[in-house]
DNA sequence: ATTTGACCAAAATCGTATAATTGGTCAAAA
DNA sequence: TTTTGACCAATTATACGATTTTGGTCAAAT
């Protein structure tokens, strides 16, 4: 405790072991990495592990939530850093891109067995079912607020934008990357779909930026609070 | 040859196979339906399927054809019996039902590996990618004839619809149904994006729905030459 | 001239004994 | 006190022979 290297080393050593495990699942998928491998990677014991995390699955568990942390960090720049365009659209084509850029997260939204394994189908199927785009609530207060079309239920665009996304996402393993044309012209086009189609005219650009900045900073606040816990 | 009935059978027997084969796939997958399983089904016995086809292969292969040509079909009736409503959202309205409403073409559009098996993943991956929806050609000529935007290329607008009907048809096997807005309304949803995103105002009606069902009518007659061509 | 179904070789599936891997533990080292 | 890694039980992969299933054939029946 009197030398601050070695407390900053042990906060950050779940931290460093959640890297590794990301590293190593994103190439290999849950199933095949093993925690042994998990430990080597990051450079400690395999006991190490098991002082944090109870067992593999809540290490998994943690991995996820981290990923999707890193996602709505992402996303949460890239809506700040965008300063020339607070419309819907920019909002909706930077939650693709921020989704997409992430391996894990793209993986977990697509289904990809590939990568999750059957380690996470085997529990309870709603488990990792978490929302990352905007929630009902979010889409409804939206809607009050005049920056969403209210002629569509929020149950409605919240679907519509969960599958335009897992459209967008699962599209290359259909039709390869090769033949599609460049990912930038793509959600541009449906980016603008989105604002013409699903967005109300004349809504305060400053308030999409607000809220949607508001609603990231509330799931980044529950995301710190459920890593404080114990587990 | 005297007696007309029995030409009728003989004509007749090669769909009857394939409808059989078609409800035993749906059900089962292909590559958990026997050849048996499909000759006992139809009612006749299993030499007459390889009188018919040189192996199971190119029974897939027919069976594949016969199912999209009845969405084409279906898709088109739809179109037709539409009278109140000829945009090009209820086109691409049309479309997405027809697709959903079979569950094979469905199933190969979504890569169901369920239903599909190895049996068709086996072969070059290319086989099976038929386009059902509108071409990046059919895309030009749209544009070229006023009723698609032309601020997208045609490759971005096809990837566009393809994704989104991609997202439309898998999106089950992540949010269940039971948690899911009425299809009709989603539908409708996507319908009123498309077409104020991706729609030129001020297109005739007429044009469009002449020019889709002169599309429909090209690729029946396609799928009618090869019907009738050997295998 | 058609159609059938018993028949066959090849492939898939099953049963199982063996080997290798892996999640998890804990006495010992640091 | 904290961290490690050898160790173990249990799960999973592998090998392989026996058994069943299945795609495909063709002499016989219709």
């Amino acid at each position: 405790m009197k030398n601050p290297n070695v407390n900053k080393q042990r906060v950050e050593r779940p931290k460093r072991i959640l890297e590794a495990a990301s590293r190593l699942s994103t190439h290999y998928g849950f199933d095949k990495t093993t925690v042994d491998e998990i430990a080597k990677e990051a450079g400690v014991s395999k006991g190490a592990i098991y002082l944090v995390w109870p067992g593999k699955e809540e290490l998994i568990d943690a991995l996820i939530e981290f990923e999707m942390k890193k996602v709505v960090l992402d996303l949460r720049t890239r809506i700040i850093d965008d300063q020339t365009n607070d419309s819907m659209a920019a909002l909706y084509r930077h939650t693709l891109l921020a989704i997409q850029h992430n391996p894990l997260v793209s993986a977990l939204y697509t289904r990809n067995g590939k990568v999750l394994g059957d380690f996470v189908h085997r529990q309870d199927p709603e488990r990792y079912t978490k929302r990352l785009l905007m929630s009902k609530e979010s889409v409804a207060a939206m809607q009050s607020a005049g920056l969403l079309r209210e002629d569509h239920s929020p149950e409605v665009i919240t679907y519509v934008f969960s599958l335009l996304a897992l459209g967008f996402l699962s599209i290359s393993s259909v039709i390869p990357e090769q033949n599609a044309p460049p990912i930038e012209s793509t959600v541009e086009a449906i980016a603008a779909m989105v604002e013409s189609g699903l967005t109300q005219k004349g809504g305060s650009r400053k308030l999409i930026k607000e809220s949607a900045l508001q609603m990231l900073d509330l799931m980044i606040e529950q995301y710190e609070n459920r890593g404080t816990n114990d587990n």
